[in-house]
DNA sequence: TGAGTTACATACCGTCCGATACAAAATAAA
DNA sequence: TTTATTTTGTATCGGACGGTATGTAACTCA
């Protein structure tokens, strides 16, 4: 049996920080950072104002926690679907599946993804939110261009040699993804983009 | 010499509408719509929220009419820039590269393209909203579609016939440079992503 | 069982929000 | 001039905003 024996010492609290802070996450999602109110987050996370100043802070670091926790999950998704086990083209559409899925998810119509859908509106007002952003991206980069660098080195990618900036195209092509989605495209419109990007990656028919 | 004959009844305006209309989106364009209070929309604009309401009705009124406005440059820019005259390589590099130059304009630093940049947060809460980003988002695929068509019907594009996938992946490569530029990246990086999608639609060496 | 500690719930703070009522000002028509 | 019409500036409305003070409940430790 699991237990914490030094348990703290006051009055235990009712809820996960970890749930609470994804219910939190799920209503800035919908609305946005600016549009989402103490009011919106309290009802999303069942706790009541105080409770949500003692578990994150104020509004700010609390949308900040959660684009943060996006922010590793994007990066351990995209380490686990780009694994260096097999072809390039498996692992590209691996990827791009999963986003278009996520992204078509959301009790209120398809929300794209966290930080493309709510964190770029903010970004030029605030260098915090910009730092997370910039950061996100270049780490979704970092990770397509490592994997496509691979595929060239044992050589199973002919033409074009540009790692970068084949690399910086996959990314942009994940955002185009998350901003169709918050405008009601499709899943099969979002799934027809990562696929046709892959061809131009990868060449229409080699593998 | 140019004049209204017909001039209307009652006190004339002090300002031109457009013109007001333009300082509005500026303001909007930085800090998004929730986050824009009709007090910096008053202080943008130089009238007062008595004035803004009689030229452009509510806030939200005033947001669509400037998602609009941007909605029909965006239109005008791409019918000129995809002329049907040249190479395909040759429209394409003009998209991107006008894009870029424009995507990192402003005051308050580089913030990207209007729409994505600010429309995308609002468009899950917001249907009207929804419907102008993803109506544009349409005119932009199109508009790539029927250029990358031509250029496979003259020949000029072995490869692949997708036409509609390449020109999915082109608006997307566009959002994501809009994403970057609001994410503090540097016009080199735009440019170098539009290069490299434009090589990856048109080959790598040719033209 | 009491003291100490922590979390919860109510109620409230001052401020800013979007929107408007009203009257003075500026023009055309009569 | 006078009258009708439209815009402008001031002042303000009720409500929602982010954030917090305060008292009560629930727990550990001695």
């Amino acid at each position: 049996m699991v237990q914490n024996l030094t348990r703290p010492r006051g009055r235990p609290r009712s809820y996960d920080p970890q749930v609470a802070l994804d219910q939190a996450r799920a209503a800035f999602w919908n609305t946005g950072y600016s549009a989402t109110s103490l009011d919106d987050l309290s009802a999303a996370t069942g706790l009541n104002r105080p409770s949500l100043y003692g578990a994150f802070g104020d509004k700010k670091t609390m949308y900040i926690k959660a684009l943060e926790k996006s922010r590793a999950e994007i990066n351990a998704s995209l380490a686990a679907a780009l694994a260096p086990e097999e072809h390039l083209r498996t692992a590209l559409t691996r990827v791009y599946e999963a986003s278009a899925s996520i992204y078509m998810r959301g009790e209120a119509g398809p929300r794209g993804c966290f930080l493309i859908g709510t964190a770029v509106t903010e970004a030029v007002d605030d260098p915090d939110i910009r730092g997370v952003l910039a950061g996100a991206l270049s780490e979704i980069d970092a990770a397509f261009e490592a994997r496509i660098r691979r595929a060239m080195e044992v050589g199973n990618l002919p033409g074009s040699s540009d790692a970068g900036g084949m690399a910086k195209v996959a990314t942009g092509v994940l955002n185009g993804m998350a901003v169709r989605a918050r405008a009601g495209g499709d899943l099969a419109t979002l799934r027809a983009m990562g696929g046709s990007v892959v061809d131009m990656i990868c060449g229409r028919a080699g593998r």
